[in-house]
Formats: C-alpha cells, sequence, structure tokens
RNA sequence: CGCGGGGUGGAGCAGUCUGGCAGCUCGUCGGGCUCAUAACCCGAAGGUCAGAGGUUCAAAUCCUCUCCCCGCAACCA
C-alpha cells in the first residue's frame, strides 16, 4: 500500500469553557482513527486549537473583570489535562488567537476580495447604547409583532413560531444592558456565497464519491439547493467593535473577521505551527496533491465545514486546498437524555478522570457504539459496566490471564513454534485482519469491537476444549498443553495488536511487560508470533458500580428539575437515583422559592400533559408550563395559591417558553398533587 | 405537508444499500468447569423487526401513508 500522508482535524472547541463529554467523544474518535494510520505506517498530523475569537468570549471576560486572553489562556491551561488523561494523540495543539491565524486569515481575505467574492454594504442593525455595541439576535429581546408574547428573542417567536427580523420586535431591550436599542448602520463585509460559481464548485465539491457520508451530502444540499427565501445568501464576515477577533485588512476602518471566519483557519494556523516548529514546509506540505486533509466534525457544524469552508479554500487558491473530507458524528446522550449541563445529566471528563476511573474503559465503550453515520450515542451507565468488564476483562484479558500461568510455570515462558502446524485461534484472529482494517479506515469501530470480541469468544472456546488443567497432569500430553496455551497466547496478541488504536496504554504495557516489545505496535506486527513471555502481570481492573454512582452523583439533585418530557424515563431515573448527595444550606439557598397566586390557567393546544399558567408573583406575573394537566382542570387552579422555583432557567417547550416551576408530589401511581401554603401567604412571599 | 437521522426480545446494538430460516453482547433461568481478575464453557426462555397498506414465490430489508423519538432551521461560537 503506498504511504499516504494525512492532515487530520478535530473542530476547535470554544475557549470560553472546559471540554465536555461531547469534545472527548470526537477526539476519541479521531484519534482512534489517527492511531490506526500511524499503525498501518502513514504520515500522520493530527492537531487541534482553542477556538478563541468572538463575541461570547469577549464578553465573559467582561463580566469576570479579566482580558479575553487572560480567559482564553487560563482554559488552554487546563487543556492538557484532558487531552493525556484520555490518551488523546494531538502532535499540536495552537490558538485561533495566533499570529498563524492573523496572516492566514487575513492573507484568506485579500484573496476572496482579490477573487471579486467580498463585497461591502450597509446593515442596519440594533445597537446598544449603554453597552456601546451591535447586537446580535440572540441578545435582543422584546414582545413578538405577530402575537405579542414577552420576552422573545430577536429571530423567531417561540409562541406563535412565527420569524422576523430583529428590528420587528416591539419594545425591545438588550439582554446584557437591558438597555433600549437603536437602529444604527454600519457596512458590513459579505462572501458572496451566492455567485454562480460557489454554487457550481460546492456541488461538485459535495458530490464527489466517498468525500462525505450521503447523509451529510443530503443534508447541506437542502441548503445549496434551497429556492427563495431558503436560497444560499450571502455570508457577513465582519463585526464591528468592540469585538475579539481580527482585523480585517487594508482598511482604515477598525473592522474585524466574524469568528466563524477565523475559526477553521485555526486548522491551518495549528498546523502550520506544528510544521515551524518540526522544520516541515507548511507550504509545500499544504498544497501537495498527496496531503488529504480530513476534519472531524460534529453534526451542529456541517454548515460551516460543507458550505463556507471549502468555498473559502477554493477561491482563496494555492496553496490552499479544500478539504478531502469532513467526517461527521453525532451527539453522546445519557440515558437517552441530550448532553447537558444545565440539566444536570452530563458525564464530566474532568470528574471521570479525578474518580480514577480509566479512560480506556471510555475509549472502548464509545469505539464499541461508534460507526460511521451520523447518528447520537448514548451512554447507558449499566451498559458502559456491562460491556467494558464482560468484553475486555472477561473476554480479551481473560485469554491471556488464564494460558500465562502454565506458559510460565510449566514451559518456563516459552511459547510453542508451531512450524507448519495449524494453530486454531491464532489463525482464526489473523485471517480477520483484513475485515478489521477497513472498519477501521471506514471508521466503522463497532465492527471493529465485534469482530474482536468474536475472536475472543474463539479463543476462550478453543481453550475450554482444550481442557489444559486436565493435561497439565497427564506428562504425555504435555505438548498439546504447550500448544493450546501458546495458540491462546499468540491470538492474544493478535487481538492485542488490533485493539492498540482503541486501548493504546494497554497494548503498550502489554507489548512491553508480556512480550518485551518497547516500541509502539506496527498493524503488521500481528503476523510475528512472539517465541515467549514474561510474567503475566494484571492488566486492567474492572468498572465498580460504585464509581458509576459517583460519577453521576454531583448531578442527582437538579436531575428531578425537567417534569415535563419523557415522563416515564425522568421518573425511572429518579428513582434509580435515589435519595443522595447532602447539599449545604447554601446549596439550598441557591433556590428562590416564591409563593404564587395561579393568575389564569388554559389548556395548551395539543399538548397532553401541559397546562399553561400565569402566574402571579406579587411584583410581576410570568408564564409556567407545568406537566399537571392529567391531575387538574383549569378552573380549579384559577386563584390558588402554590409555590415556585422563581429562579429556575427559563426553558423552551415545544408550546413556548416555561419560565418556572410549580412545586409538586407525585409517587409511583398515578396522580399529581400541588403544594399550597397555609393562609395568609401573599404572592411574592419567599419559601425557606 | 420545512429538513436530516432514528424506532429490531428486558438493556445496548448488528442486519436494511444488494429481499431468502431474525442475529450479537449484556441481563434472566438451568447445567458444566475450576486454568483464569466472582472470570470461562454448554443449553433454554424471551421479538406481530413502531403501526397500516402495497409490490413479490418470499419483506426487518423495496414502495406509499401514519405515529413516536433526537437533532437542525444560516447573519447563533
Amino acid at each position: 500500500m503506498p504511504r499516504r500522508r494525512l492532515f487530520v482535524t478535530t473542530a476547535l472547541p470554544y475557549a470560553n469553557g472546559s471540554f465536555h463529554i461531547g469534545h472527548i467523544m470526537e477526539y476519541i474518535q479521531a484519534d482512534i482513527w489517527v492511531r490506526f494510520q500511524r499503525m498501518r505506517g502513514h504520515e500522520v498530523h493530527f492537531v487541534g486549537a482553542d477556538d478563541a475569537h468572538g463575541a461570547p468570549i469577549m464578553l465573559k471576560a467582561q463580566a469576570e473583570g479579566i482580558t479575553p486572553r487572560e480567559l482564553v489562556s487560563r482554559i488552554a491551561e487546563e487543556r492538557p489535562r484532558y487531552l493525556q488523561g484520555f490518551h488523546i494523540s494531538f502532535d499540536n495543539w495552537h490558538s485561533t488567537d495566533s499570529p498563524e491565524n492573523v496572516e492566514l486569515s487575513q492573507d484568506i481575505y485579500r484573496r476572496l476580495k482579490a477573487a471579486g467574492l467580498v463585497y461591502t454594504r450597509p446593515v442596519e442593525q440594533f445597537f446598544d447604547p449603554v453597552k456601546g455595541m451591535f447586537l446580535a439576535d440572540r441578545y435582543i429581546q422584546g414582545e413578538c409583532p405577530k402575537c405579542g408574547a414577552k420576552d422573545q428573542y430577536g429571530d423567531a417567536c417561540e409562541n406563535c413560531s412565527s420569524v422576523y427580523a430583529a428590528t420587528e420586535l416591539r419594545n425591545p431591550y438588550s439582554t446584557l444592558s437591558g438597555a433600549k436599542p437603536v437602529l444604527r448602520s454600519s457596512e458590513h463585509h459579505f462572501f458572496r456565497l451566492s455567485d454562480p460559481k460557489c454554487k457550481a464548485f460546492l456541488t461538485e465539491w459535495l458530490e464527489a464519491p466517498g468525500r462525505l457520508q450521503a447523509q451529510v451530502v443530503n443534508k447541506a444540499k437542502e441548503w445549496l439547493d434551497g429556492e427563495g427565501n431558503k436560497a444560499l445568501s450571502d455570508w457577513d464576515i465582519s463585526r464591528d467593535p468592540p469585538y475579539f477577533g481580527i482585523r480585517i485588512p487594508d482598511i482604515a476602518e477598525e473592522k474585524y473577521l466574524y469568528v466563524w471566519l477565523d475559526a477553521p483557519i485555526g486548522y491551518l494556523a495549528s498546523f502550520k505551527n506544528y510544521c515551524s516548529k518540526n522544520g516541515l514546509d507548511f507550504e509545500a506540505l499544504l498544497q501537495d496533491p498527496v496531503t488529504e486533509q480530513i476534519h472531524f466534525i460534529g453534526k451542529d457544524i456541517i454548515y460551516f465545514h460543507t458550505l463556507f469552508w471549502p468555498a473559502m479554500l477554493k477561491f482563496a487558491g494555492s496553496p490552499y486546498k479544500v478539504p478531502d473530507h469532513v467526517y461527521v458524528h453525532g451527539f453522546i446522550t445519557v440515558s437517552g437524555d441530550k448532553m447537558s449541563k444545565s440539566r444536570g445529566t452530563g458525564i464530566s471528563p474532568l470528574r471521570y478522570l479525578e474518580l480514577g476511573m480509566n479512560p480506556e474503559w471510555l475509549r472502548y465503550y464509545i469505539a464499541a457504539k461508534l460507526n460511521a453515520n451520523v447518528e447520537d450515542l448514548d451512554f447507558n451507565p449499566d451498559d458502559f459496566a456491562a460491556r467494558v468488564n464482560s468484553d475486555l476483562v472477561g473476554k480479551y484479558v481473560n485469554i491471556a490471564s488464564r494460558a500465562a500461568g502454565f506458559i510460565a510455570r510449566q514451559f518456563d515462558g516459552r511459547l510453542h513454534d508451531f512450524g507448519a502446524a495449524a494453530s486454531a485461534s491464532r489463525d482464526a484472529a489473523i485471517g480477520s485482519a483484513e475485515l478489521v482494517a477497513e472498519a477501521y479506515e471506514n471508521r466503522e469501530f463497532g465492527k471493529v469491537i465485534r469482530e474482536v470480541m468474536r475472536l475472543a469468544d474463539v479463543a476462550n472456546q478453543r481453550f475450554d476444549q482444550a481442557k489444559p488443567w486436565e493435561l497439565v497432569r497427564d506428562p504425555a500430553r504435555r505438548e498439546d498443553l504447550h500448544r493450546a496455551c501458546s495458540d491462546a497466547i499468540h491470538a492474544f496478541f493478535v487481538l492485542t495488536v488490533y485493539l492498540a488504536p482503541i486501548l493504546p496504554a494497554t497494548a503498550a504495557r502489554v507489548a512491553g511487560t508480556l512480550f518485551g516489545i518497547d516500541r509502539n505496535l506496527a498493524f503488521d506486527d500481528r503476523s510475528s508470533r512472539p517465541g515467549r513471555i514474561r510474567p503475566f502481570k494484571h492488566l486492567l481492573t474492572r468498572v465498580e458500580t460504585k464509581q458509576i454512582d459517583e460519577l453521576f452523583d454531583v448531578a442527582s439533585v437538579p436531575q428531578a428539575a425537567a417534569p415535563q418530557r419523557h415522563a416515564e424515563k425522568q421518573q425511572h431515573e429518579v428513582k434509580e437515583n435515589s435519595v443522595s448527595g447532602v447539599i449545604t444550606i447554601e446549596d439550598f439557598g441557591r433556590l428562590d422559592l416564591r409563593v404564587a397566586r395561579i393568575a389564569r390557567a388554559e389548556q395548551v393546544e395539543g399538548a397532553d400533559k401541559l397546562l399553561k399558567l400565569t402566574l402571579d408573583l406579587g411584583d410581576g406575573t410570568r408564564t409556567v408550563f407545568a406537566g399537571i394537566k392529567s391531575a387538574y382542570a383549569p378552573t380549579q387552579l384559577e386563584g390558588r395559591l402554590t409555590v415556585v422555583v422563581a429562579n429556575l432557567a427559563a426553558r423552551k417547550m415545544k408550546f413556548g417558553v416555561s419560565e418556572g416551576m410549580l412545586l409538586a408530589a407525585s409517587g409511583e401511581g398515578p396522580g399529581i398533587f400541588l403544594i399550597s401554603p397555609d393562609a395568609g401567604a401573599q404572592p411574592g412571599m419567599r419559601v425557606k
């Protein structure tokens, strides 16, 4: 096979927060693929970087009273801990806030401009006079121009789902300062994505066989082929100050490149930085047709990576080159729910490491559930423990564990050489090499694992049939004993080679401590047959239920706060989580519980479980959706007092935004029972 | 009718492209073994393949419709 040169990236994490489990999943996916390519002897350059620019980081830094750079470098400092912790083998980690990225971004901007694909036109936008900045739609709220619903965002109404421009909102206010925004005009720079040559190029790029997953092509073409108001329109790539970003070059006015323009260029910046550290010629490598440029991303950013990014690169011209592949994965869910910190169902990667849980367990589990489709991957705690314990410990490690003792005690560590004789388990394992390699190449890691575990089963079965514990008592059958045990160890060696991309640390330990191979295993090592082994040492521990409980424990308190969806599933989970996690009085104090009068209660069109309630909290009213339709008629509720969690984050629901949660009791059986204060309580009183 | 993906024994999944006995792991039940990290081996129960209709000798698989779940819906990082 010709040696490939692979330039591989993962999506750049936004540097306003720590890695979450979704990032780690992506890195594990890419890392497994990359390690496999290295094992095949290919040249791999695997880089990542922090995505450092943009308004959210600027505002967050402001809120903390530090500069954006300080914020970003604080986040950057903690990155290695996670990356090393999970054995992610990036060759380089950099930042979009770097000289390389400034240079490359400005260069690409200039080239696009020279190609006639950048133009300017004035845009009228809301401006926050207090903050002194233009407001993106997400920072503006007001009343819906169609239905009058309050506190709607600047793009669409969550109550009547009509779509409008932020400037149409009635009584708009800035969510940053509360001030009334004023309309102001500013000159914006646009990337002419609507240009026929862009569309022509993208159509061709998208349809290249094997470049993208079919599902991704469908999604991208939906945007590309859109008609009317869905048609591909030009992309606003400039932002006005104050903005944390890269200056637009060659103009007198202070303007910045929109963060989504410079973010993907960060891939190249990191690669360039890596090249200069290692004495490589960045431009030569980048433009060499042999180099394959490959991006691993999540499904949420398909838009940017299959339209803007290839178009930018294509029309910037050499040495830039369009991506060869964009590999898209789904999200990670936890017990069927979308991973979310606010709902307390997330798995903290840091906590995982702090609890001393083995990173390879997670790598294995994620690999076992990954395929090449854009599908979400569910982390199921019970399934996690079962898979890791039975597959890795019970099957794979067990092969070595049960055979190594005989080899050490009876044969002084020497393995049978078999000559031309058959070696059932090992032969079966060797025979799967093509299948395993192809599955790795196609990112069908679940398939790899299914095959490897099938082979492990074969090895265990053969070993069982040979009954070495009986053979050992009969000196005449010493040869059979030697063969049976050696075959098992040889098969174990092959399986170790197969699993090495997924379990790099274990594979290295097996190679070193058991087989005396003190270098990285190559895929071709599968064919070699070790001649002897050293004493077997414990390789992997089992996952303990206690550890999984602890992993989720912190999250168990806020868990009950999402009453409106998956009612059955939620109940189930709450039950499993049991009463745990002692909290302090300060924790309790974070809850703002208030007496509320139900001013109005209404049926919700189309809702099975919800009632829409208007609550009077003394100082004003708010809307809450409560899943109590089965137990209460609206007329029963109007006028009565109850208790509401007043500082619960507003939650967007199918029928509108819920701005709080009622307290109610429920148990195994049917029935929901609202909590009421005794007579005399007034709306707005604090409950403590 | 906005779009993409999904729905297969109790749990997690493969099989769908290219129609041909419904499979794997875990769990459960029964048996065996004692080399191995309460590991391993053998056997059993358990599924109207979300639902309805159609094509076909034959449908989890192809076609049509319906229901449910997840996500997306650009000027939001």
